[in-house]
DNA sequence: TGTAAAGACCGTAACGGTACAGAACCATTT
DNA sequence: AAATGGTTCTGTACCGTTACGGTCTTTACA
């Protein structure tokens, strides 16, 4: 496990130059077939591995590869259907371009930004972190393109996302349409700090997490446009993004307010959950409780989740595309994807309106 | 994005040495608080970021990052949900070493083995390729530690894996001690080449995935020792590991072969696909037709297959404790972890042999 | 035969740090 | 007054490579 030769003591036993030893591996028509015989030969008896990487790295100044943060643990990035996905889709952009993909491990919990620090690449994707977070902070002050997803808009680097907003608009308003008035929402988890429970306004206006924010503000200004009084909506948040946490945010927004018609989840998780919890209470959806997601994830087609849909692979694609396009541009440069209203069979008219709203 | 400032610049501006700067970033003790601050603010005003990883990688020898190669594309890796189990316990392992983890993007179709010789680690952990990948000899000149999982043991390197042979042993005696004699066998894929369809005797004994070859070999062992002809016995082979593979496997065996009492096959994923393509065809599992995976995957768990249950996560975990662990030891390492057969609800007698079996 | 072009190889200067040994300074101890 | 020890800072020697701008030799062609 040793490095027993490098370059120059190649070159030393060869007679010839680092240089020429060098394109030996890189540039091989610049030296005699025959020469470069030699050097790779003698490099097989010294057992010279070729050229380090991170030497040849550190005078070419590239790594050839690219950093990622999560705001969660690397091995939870595993586990999550939603950042599987987008990780798949940055993974293809990194294959075409050859490149290396480097999971960076920032422990949420810790402060600890040594880790961005010492990432040897050549850019940065950052996943849906709030908009506070250190590592953010370090990853910004590396000297190296970045892109950041499901971000806030920043004035140094690219962004690639969706309009949460006008998304969840769009939700909304089908709800409306139906007739929906009173409503419960679940979101996920609206800042650093561990917060399970109901959500003051004061709490989700200061959210640091882009997308959560976004729609939250979605959601307030179109029912507050349509007479709902945002003030009197129960918001439930949940830092686990897990089924588990949909189930107990539901239960807990239904034992405050049994009268709401429809519990708008801002993640298909979530809305899973809370059609569980929704079951358990012997609800019947959409009849009894409207119920509606956020993402399009399979398992939401699978339960017929009425939902908004976005191209979460796309968007790992995108990020990666933007990082390797070196053409000139303007930076920051945005790319923002389509979303789709997916009308499932979890959301219809609140019980009791049947006739009034269809009637005359 | 330029680098406009660099240590030594930082230096000459404060008329310190690059020593002195270095060590305000990496020796806060080695230099007077009231200094320090200064070097940090100096440098907050040049806009330097902090000494470059790669530079302090060159040096110091140690990239704080681990190299992981697949055999499949990286994207893959994200989709599959062994591989993923397999990753989730490796990314374990990183965090807590604090470590980073490179996926190389192998491409398993071209032989460019470039992005390993780019690839700035400070080991490696192989997963899964087949003997001959020309990643995995170029991962074995790095002079860096390497661990390999699901492999046949090297001379240089740690192993993390199971006992497949022995598994699939305990699996083979339970079908035979059940009354099975006609089986059928549908295996993942056993070279580099494609070769959807049957196998022969040669190239099960030279598959170069070693799991895979084991887990035949234990099943010819077994079955022969009991009396059945090896030769005799149909085996296909699925060079995409998909449930549809698995479909197309036991309906190919099927039709050949319609008499067999038992589809054994190397994987879960398989296993749940002949189970659909069983269905399909009015079988009933495991009444008319006995099927039996191997993993231990979830859903395995759910549809109540017979399988092998191995420990995934642990495997993952293991490779990055090997790969921490510097203490003293003599390599090569080799982790053996423990497997389990699950009985499930798919596989039973015979069909027609009910009596006979239980009988007097 | 002269001259340009091409091919093969080389020397030097970075790339941006950290390790290590030691120097300068000051306050205590002997 | 000399020795001791701690703190703070410095100088030099690398880490292993590639970029760049040469030189020298050979070949091609008029």
């Amino acid at each position: 496990m040793r490095r027993p030769a490098t370059l120059a003591s190649l070159a030393a036993e060869l007679g010839v130059s680092r240089t020429t030893v060098s394109n030996a591996y890189n540039r091989p028509d610049q030296l005699s077939p025959e020469l470069r015989r030699r050097v790779l030969e003698t490099a097989r008896r010294l057992g010279y591995p070729g050229p380090d990487p991170v030497a040849r790295s550190l005078r070419t100044r590239k790594a050839g590869a690219v950093g990622l943060l999560l705001t969660e643990n690397l091995s939870y990035a595993f586990r999550d259907t939603h950042a599987l996905t987008f990780l798949e889709g940055l993974a293809l952009a990194c294959e075409d371009a050859g490149q290396g993909l480097l999971m960076v491990p920032a422990n949420p919990e810790r402060e600890d930004v040594a880790a961005v620090h010492r990432a040897g690449v050549d850019g940065f994707v950052v996943y849906s972190v709030p908009d506070d977070d250190p590592h953010l902070a370090a990853v910004l002050e590396r000297p190296v393109p970045t892109v950041v997803c499901d971000q806030p808009e920043l004035d140094t680097v690219d962004r690639v996302g969706i309009d949460d907003q006008l998304a969840i608009t769009h939700l909304a308003r089908h709800l409306l349409d139906l007739g929906h008035r009173r409503i419960g929402v679940v979101c996920m988890r609206l800042a650093r700090d561990r917060n399970d429970g109901f959500v003051s306004l004061d709490r989700q206006q200061a959210a640091h997490f882009h997308v959560q924010r976004a729609r939250l503000a979605g959601l307030a200004a179109t029912f507050s446009a349509a007479g709902v009084d945002w003030t009197q909506v129960p918001v439930v948040e949940r830092f686990d993004h897990t089924t588990a946490s949909g189930e107990s945010a539901a239960a807990q927004i239904l034992d405050r307010d049994p009268g709401i018609t429809a519990l708008i989840c801002t993640s298909d998780i979530l809305a899973l959950g809370a059609l569980t919890e929704a079951r358990r209470r012997g609800l019947r959806v959409p009849h009894d409780l409207t119920v509606t997601g956020f993402d399009g994830i399979p398992e939401a087609d699978r339960a017929g989740l009425t939902t908004v849909r976005q191209p979460v692979l796309e968007k790992g694609r995108a990020a990666g595309k933007l990082l390797f396009d070196t053409h000139e541009h303007s930076r920051p440069r945005t790319v923002t994807l389509a979303t789709e209203l997916v009308v499932g069979t979890t959301a219809t008219v609140p019980r009791g309106q049947d006739d009034r709203w269809f009637g005359p």
